[in-house]
DNA sequence: GAGGCGTGGAA
DNA sequence: TTTCCAAGCCT
């Protein structure tokens, strides 16, 4: 879970997580698609996928017994080099270490490593791995982790208040908040689509989309494709024809490399035709589990019906939490 | 090796 | 508002 991703957001699924599975066995036995459902909001949903299957590979192969040794974890989908010596040294105390993109910041300014990245990743992690100790590699290895979160920070690093200040050539260089150098990123390119809220009966379509690629496995509203530029005719991908009346707002969201606005079509259906995909009452839809774009959409239409009236203004739409 | 893959908080 | 980027992995 936290492969890219804050503590902070990480908690409540964690906590959520855990209680629902307590045991290795309880995440391995349960449906693919309630994993899925429980992991909605949190991102990178392959990950998801990929913890279900170790789940089951820990279970079956390993005789439910989580392997302790780098080499073996790292035969577990979803668990790379980092989360490999993450493992090893903190749960089970072995001599590792793992290398994530606070000790890369900590060691790039610690030993003045201009070179950017990815290219120094083979240079920051052989820095770290002479600085680890024989006993208490997790510790160590966290505590690193701690001191790049809290004062060896991207911006505005608190030197200072660092205990490494005095031993530090970045600092000495004058050159530390410039650290780690990266090489350069390209744009984030805008796409823009439409979603179709088909009601009926108190109900609203859902699909759930391919296992694979972006937001795979999980549930969507339909949606046309998303492109660059306008929607063209967007109402014949519609997953029906139905008298589609686009709503005033428009869904904003950014995805790792594009930035997506969405138009909201609503249309009432007479029936809800199973052959369309999943109905869902809309008193349920939260807890059915959405990507947090799809969540913007409902709330979009939820705002949109009401005639003009409600909340909202302007640009950006209706937005709500839940 | 480079790009795909979410989301939210902070500056 | 925009940019950065977080306990990375997979193809």
């Amino acid at each position: 879970m936290l492969q890219q991703t804050t503590v902070g957001t990480v908690k409540p699924f964690f906590q959520r997580f855990t209680a629902l599975w307590p045991a290795i066995e309880d995440l391995a036995d349960a449906p693919v698609d309630e994993v899925m459902r429980a992991w909605a909001g949190l991102g990178y949903y392959s990950r998801a996928r990929n913890l279900h299957a170790a789940a089951r590979r820990v279970a079956e192969d390993f005789g439910g017994v989580f392997p302790a040794a780098e080499e073996q974890l790292r035969t577990l989908p979803g668990v790379g080099p980092y989360t490999a010596a993450a493992i090893a040294a903190i749960a089970f105390g072995r001599k590792a270490t793992p290398v994530d993109g606070n000790i890369e910041r900590v060691m790039a300014r610690l030993h003045a490593v201009e070179t950017p990245l990815p290219k120094a990743k083979p240079e920051l992690k052989a820095l770290a791995e002479g600085l680890t100790p024989q006993k208490r590699a997790g510790d160590f290895a966290q505590a690193l982790m701690d001191l790049g979160a809290t004062v060896c920070t991207p911006k505005n690093p608190a030197c200072l208040s660092c205990p490494l200040m005095a031993i530090c050539e970045g600092r000495r260089l004058g050159i530390a908040g410039t650290l780690p150098r990266r090489a350069g990123k390209a744009a984030r390119p805008d796409r823009q689509g439409a979603a179709f809220v088909l009601t009926a009966d108190g109900r609203v379509l859902l699909r759930r989309r391919p296992p694979r690629g972006l937001l795979g496995g999980m549930l969507e509203v339909p949606t046309g494709p998303w492109a660059a530029g306008p929607p063209q005719d967007p109402e014949g991908h519609a997953p029906v024809a139905a008298a589609w009346q686009r709503l005033p707002v428009r869904v904003e969201h950014v995805f790792t490399h594009f930035r997506l606005t969405l138009d909201v079509y609503a249309a009432e259906a007479e029936a809800c035709d199973p052959g369309l995909g999943l109905w869902v009452p809309w008193s349920e839809a939260a807890a059915a589990g959405l990507p947090s774009v799809m969540r913007k959409v409902l709330a979009a239409a939820a705002d949109g019906q009401g005639d003009g009236r409600g909340r909202r203004a302007g640009r950006g739409g209706g937005r709500r939490g839940r």
